[in-house]
DNA sequence: CTCATAGTTCGACGACTCTCGAACCTCGAT
DNA sequence: ATCGAGGTTCGAGAGTCGTCGAACTATGAG
């Protein structure tokens, strides 16, 4: 099948996200640790959900699918479209219940690194 | 230079590792995201200290020494010679001291994991 | 309809990761 | 002095990652 072109459904272009029970730690911290992606996460722990846009991210247009997607497919992020634009949120609930308090002491770290970074 | 030779020095093999303030949070998270470093963390955790060899790893020396670097490097891990042997150790000290709760997050998170998966 | 906006997909590329075997080094024991 | 056990180093190979630009696909506004 050549990508499907110019068609039928569509419906409202699905996006899958795991289950909770299929969320990876390995995966988790795989996504996390990369600057960029840690950035979206901070974002989003601020801002609630923020379409991919409005998150500064200095890269392009294409690299920025590549990270909300590798996010999405780790269990760490939601995205659903709205109108245009992509909106994204953190999965906090789903993440809690199955690495309790990972996702906390994770922002907490980020935040100390960024203190410990900027007061140099 | 055709590898340091059978010559002086060698103090007693020195080995680098980075100071608290050196300790990135994107390392760390990286150097926790493999399953073999994942299981060497839990095993430390586990039993305090213990030799390269003491952890059932199924891998080659080589690739084993590789991992154990890795973790070295990003400050998770002390390593020590200790006559031929050469002693591991979680930094929970230092750890604990910059990104606060997150080796607890991840240890807890770890063996949330193996008891989703063991019970499957 | 046409357009602009927001994001996606596709190949491509260089860089990095993980793995290994072979050859080597170090220490402690014989 | 030699040996064995425990690790290290050095390529090398297969595979994944992060990046990009170009061409594309929705969706909503005029």
């Amino acid at each position: 099948m050549p990508l499907r072109s110019t068609s039928a459904a569509t419906p409202s272009r699905q996006l899958d996200h795991p289950e909770p029970a299929d969320i990876r730690l390995e995966e988790v911290l795989h996504a996390c640790a990369d600057p960029m992606r840690l950035r979206i996460i901070q974002a989003l722990a601020a801002d609630a959900a923020a379409a991919c846009g409005e998150i500064g991210l200095a890269c392009s247009k294409s690299t920025a699918t590549y990270h909300f997607r590798v996010l999405r497919e780790a269990g760490v992020i939601t995205q659903r479209y709205q109108g245009t634009a992509k909106v994204n949120e953190l999965r906090r609930a789903d993440l809690d219940a199955v690495f309790p308090g990972l996702l906390d002491a994770l922002l907490a770290s980020a935040t100390a690194q960024a203190g410990r970074t900027r007061e140099a």
